[in-house]
DNA sequence: TATAATCCTATTGACATAGTAGGTTTTTCT
DNA sequence: AGAAAAACCTACTATGTCAATAGGATTATA
């Protein structure tokens, strides 16, 4: 139940990225020297980011990454499933397809469908600009 | 970001237990059979929930675990805290510890605390026998 | 005393995590 | 034009956890 370091990067990256002025792009050289975190891995989960739509790369010397929105308009749970994947607690093929084995034991499936909704809603009630505020 | 199988049968454990009348013991053979789940890992599972207290176990022939206190008493958040370790998505001991190698830019611990906290809180706001009800 | 249960220790295969390595392409600056 | 600096791409690897299996030792009952 935790969190991996390719969502807590990634989060990461994007606040470094929200506290420069917008239109002005940052290398990751730059990023992984400020955050501490390895360039090649870096790149590793940037990649995901640009691919999702949630930045944009600009090549060559001098260039780099940035948002490609206002901070207000990223919701930390979508860069989170983006880098991260589904952030269901329990993805129970079993319950949720066309029958569960133990249909009648299966009284953990609610509990366990409003968690998934608790922690969604949270991190999507979260915006990078918030991040930034604290 | 997911619950292990660990957790998630340690509950469905629990839950047939409960489902069964105080007192009376029922053995890991049974609930293999019922739950569908293998009776030899129920046992590296069982073990653990036994010395944290949360069941008694009768040995011998016609022997088995029964819980030691009535379900409302039982919260869901101890019973995987237990079998599954600790709940929050995030475990950095960068922050939590004497210093942060990036302090200014460790915007990002409130809001896994927080979220750590909602966790818990919640799993801990729903006992076993609010289990059974559902 | 046979049986049926818990208990204990060790091992294993598969997979994901967390990175590393080395190079190619693209663009800018000199 | 050419060097430099950036993104981009593919592959590899070590480590660790998960999920389970195996085989037996111990304990208590019938």
């Amino acid at each position: 139940m935790k969190i991996s370091t390719k969502g807590r990067y990634a989060l990461r990256l994007m606040v470094d990225l929200a506290e420069h002025p917008e239109a002005s792009c940052v290398s990751l050289k730059e990023i992984s020297e400020r955050q501490g975190i390895s360039l090649k891995y870096l790149e590793s989960i940037v990649a995901g980011l640009v691919k999702s739509g949630l930045l944009d790369s600009i090549h060559g010397k001098g260039g780099g990454y940035k948002l490609n929105r206002p901070a207000e308009n990223y919701k930390v749970g979508e860069i989170l499933r983006v880098a991260e994947g589904d952030l269901a607690p329990v993805s129970c093929e079993a319950c949720s397809g066309e029958k569960c084995s133990h249909i009648g034991e299966c009284k953990t499936k609610t509990m366990w469908d409003k968690l998934g909704e608790l922690i969604n809603d949270y991190l999507d009630g979260i915006s990078l600009a918030d991040l930034l505020a604290m």
